[in-house]
DNA sequence: TGGGTATGAGACACAACTGTCTCACATGAG
DNA sequence: CTCATGTGAGACAGTTGTGTCTCATACCCA
């Protein structure tokens, strides 16, 4: 028997294939009835929220494990910048899971979504303040700037690997090679 | 009179800020009725096949304007990265216009939208090669990657003046530096 | 074995959107 | 003025997806 969770991952695994999947589509990813889902889930928008939600939890739970507050008040440029790479990472691992979150329409316009969404990326910003001042990232980059250019590489990393330009075990190193030095020799 | 372009033109305008914008809704940004729309497209999908090729043509024009076959095909770096900060600015440009086309779901999945998507990528990937053997970008970076790292952070571009978080006239210094040499200091 | 629980299948009403059609009206050209 | 053309308003049917409900059944536990 599917448990709420099993529900979840299978239509978080569906919804990374096709964002505009149909309740009878998730129900059918996750191998059971339209009736069942519905059970579980009372509205598509309940099970979406729920998504985002969990998402955004992933998105928080990175910025603690990678210790950025920590990072960010020691203001220590070796600790940032070891804090930078393991965010990297984790961002990367969570887009694996939520992939089709970075721009779903639904949730890029729930409100209380993009609330929570807007004080996670206040959080990452003091990261990238801390890192300015400590000379690890570039000062003459607006940190709001920052954030939005790491997002639009973690898109372009679940692009290419949903495309099949890319194998998974490289992205790390592209995805944060990419993101501290750039395209340039 | 609306003509077709007026049409697509306001469609386009009101695509950027709602994705999920009806025929009512997109009768209503251009200032018609309803059953004017379907007088100029038949049905939804047409528009928006419609508004997909000329955002693909537009990609192409810049391809073009910015020559890049020809940058390309010279081996000159200083004409290649010539063509590269054309090019951004370029793209900047183009998605003023057709930002909404850079993750609409609809477009992204229609197979000869696609299609034609992944012969421009290549054209695209021809320059990048070419500036790597010139020593313009870097060359352990696949040329593929690359590119959709330049789509990402035209994303991240979008989203940021979206949001209010950057002025544009801001941005083609942003994206260009960013995308050339990275955040860090 | 019996009873409670979860499920699948399917019917059903409903909502939103789509695409078509008609008709009355305005406007501009001749 | 008159006619042709384009338009808005609205009716209409069709489609798709949603959410609710019922009922038979399978399964697990006592």
């Amino acid at each position: 028997m599917a448990t709420r969770d099993d529900v979840l991952a299978a239509a978080q695994r569906h919804l990374n294939v096709d964002a505009r999947a149909s309740m009878a589509d998730l129900a059918g990813a996750a191998g059971i009835s339209r009736a069942t889902l519905h059970r579980h889930f009372a509205t598509r928008e309940d099970l979406l929220h729920e998504l985002g939600t969990r998402s955004l939890d992933r998105w928080a739970a990175s910025l603690v494990a990678a210790d950025a507050p920590g990072a960010a008040a020691s203001g220590d440029a070796v600790r940032i910048r070891a804090c930078l790479d393991d965010l990297v990472a984790r961002y990367l691992a969570d887009s694996d899971d939520f992939g089709f979150a970075l721009t779903d329409p639904y949730l890029l316009s729930a409100p209380d979504l993009v609330e929570r969404s807007d004080a996670l990326v206040e959080r990452e910003v003091a990261l990238y303040v801390a890192a300015q001042a400590a000379g690890v990232l570039r000062a003459d980059l607006p940190p709001r700037w920052i954030s939005h250019a790491l997002y639009g590489l973690l898109v372009a990393a679940r692009d290419a690997l949903l495309g099949g330009d890319l194998p998974r075990r490289d992205l790390d190193a592209l995805v944060l090679s990419t993101f501290l030095t750039g395209a340039q020799r």
